[in-house]
DNA sequence: TTTTTTTGATAGATGTTGGCTATTAAAAAA
DNA sequence: TTTTTTAATAGCCAACATCTATCAAAAAAA
């Protein structure tokens, strides 16, 4: 059986008349009479009662038509979802992101994409590539390179480190500081896992820092609060540091060198199908960027 | 679309696999992928994200193949109706019947075809006729000839008509009379529309009754409860009066001629499909007559 | 590394089938 | 009677589904 022939029947039990039923169904009225009589072969069944006067559907040829119908109208709907994803400005995307990312993206996205539903899951990068790898999430923004070839990466921006100390200490507001002047053992970290305590480390050409041994920080807000306590110091990425948001007692410095400073990308599954949702995505991140950092890619 | 391709798609989504959704699918494995790829082309949509290592459904995978399990639920619902309907003694036939025929009938029905779910409509043959073209019933016991050539006819048994006397009447029970001996201003008839009236008028040669003028008899135990009250005399079909359902008052005679009987058949539009059943039902009530009736055909 | 295995995609041949036109058969209408 | 209207049938052809054989890529094994 076709589906075709399925809108053969419910035509043919509608109009009564192979005829009218076959200009309906856009073809001549043998091979409307040949398919519907092929159906009835094949389900062993007669559907409809013939005369030169009338075609009329038998009672069994009722309950097929009716399920015919039943069938159509799934099928249809079929057609719905398919129409509806085939424009990528509309659907539902589930998206990773890492922490002190989601308010500046969100907004953006929901100005400039109000008809993409994005699901965002907030984690550490490790968690991030693992839901990725699974399929529980169709794209991830993360500030590592992706290593895996199964995973396509598209780079958004570079973002810069600001040294963020103590108001009591020597540095004012908006200074720039040379990399070398930080002592590392002066820096406060993040917990493992987090990506941003490893690209600091390693800005920092250090391996450790020794204010951050006994310290289980899991969130940028507690080592800033641990600054403005005048325990130490710390990098923050610029785009969490530009947004008003720090403890008045902390003076924000530019630091004076190209590692200091991060990449965002926006990572997705190499076979993922609706590359072009995404390339939406990454494209309107990029283009709500404030000056501090510098678009790529 | 195909409903094939319905069944390669959800076999793939459940095996995420080409080879092992092919084998499932009785075809070979370039033969599921280009038909699936048709389907995506055909939707524009991609259904499945592909890799060396594993097939995965797209979101919009997922939904399109929940509909497409569905619509193979509901033409698996097709398949089990026709196969119903295949064996003739299952299903269900809808009946029309003459009065006075039923309760002979039904039970022999119950007995010999338990399957077959019978629907009787009782009601005047008029009424019958109209409701068998119409298409409202399938088949009708009558007890007229059918005139019409779109109807077919299936004699089933000619029935002798008793007639019935008062007690206090000259005439003992089971005498034999000639059909002449019958004085037909004394005869008792059912209102206009009833074929056994008809029926009757005919066998006695007249065109009305003087004495059923004034009465509005429209069941057969009213005229024999005037019978019994020594009102006048009636014909009864030989099967009704058999039944030991009459007033003691009434004595019932045999009437020596040819025409004082009636055949009995069974109607059905030509182009009915489900002659087996018909024909079953039919060969069902001949097989069960008494010896009182001559089963014909 | 190289080789083997496993995966899905592609190419080309072939058989099936769905579609067409032309015609037939039957019945109803003129 | 002839004409009209209906569905069924026959025969041809194009489109399509399927097959085998092979390729290309990547993972696994040697």
């Amino acid at each position: 059986m076709n589906i075709r022939d399925l809108r053969y029947i419910v035509a043919l039990a509608d109009v009564g008349h192979f005829r009218r039923a076959a200009e309906r169904c856009f073809v001549n009225q043998p091979t409307l009479s040949s398919q519907v009589r092929k159906v009835e072969e094949e389900l062993g069944v007669v559907l409809f009662e013939r005369s030169n006067k009338w075609v009329r559907l038998t009672p069994i040829g009722e309950q097929v038509v009716d399920k015919a119908r039943e069938a159509l109208r799934i099928l249809g709907e079929i057609e719905e979802v398919a129409q509806d994803s085939r424009d990528p400005n509309v659907g539902s995307l589930r998206v990773g992101i890492i922490p002190y990312l989601i308010p500046l993206v969100i907004e953006a996205l929901q100005e400039e994409l109000p008809q993409l539903q994005i699901v965002f899951f907030e984690e550490i990068t490790e968690m991030l590539l693992q839901r990725l790898r699974g399929g529980e999430i169709d794209a991830a923004f993360v500030a590592t390179a992706s290593e895996e070839p199964s995973l396509v990466e598209l780079p958004l921006y570079e973002e810069p480190f600001l040294l963020a100390v103590p108001g009591t200490h020597a540095l004012p507001d908006r200074a720039v500081v040379p990399l070398e002047t930080i002592d590392t053992d002066e820096v406060l970290l993040l917990t493992d896992g987090h990506c941003f305590r490893d690209q600091v480390l390693d800005a920092c050409n250090a391996s450790s820092s020794l204010r951050s041994i006994n310290m289980r920080a899991t969130s940028l807000e507690t080592v800033l609060a641990l600054v403005a306590a005048g325990e130490g110091v710390t990098l923050v990425p610029a785009l969490a540091g530009a947004r008003g948001a720090i403890d008045e007692r902390i003076a924000l410095c530019q630091i004076d060198s190209e590692r200091a400073r991060r990449a965002v990308r926006l990572l997705y599954r190499a076979p993922f199908p609706r590359k072009i949702a995404i390339e939406r995505l990454a494209e309107t991140v990029r283009s709500c960027m404030p000056a501090t950092v510098r678009p790529i890619g």
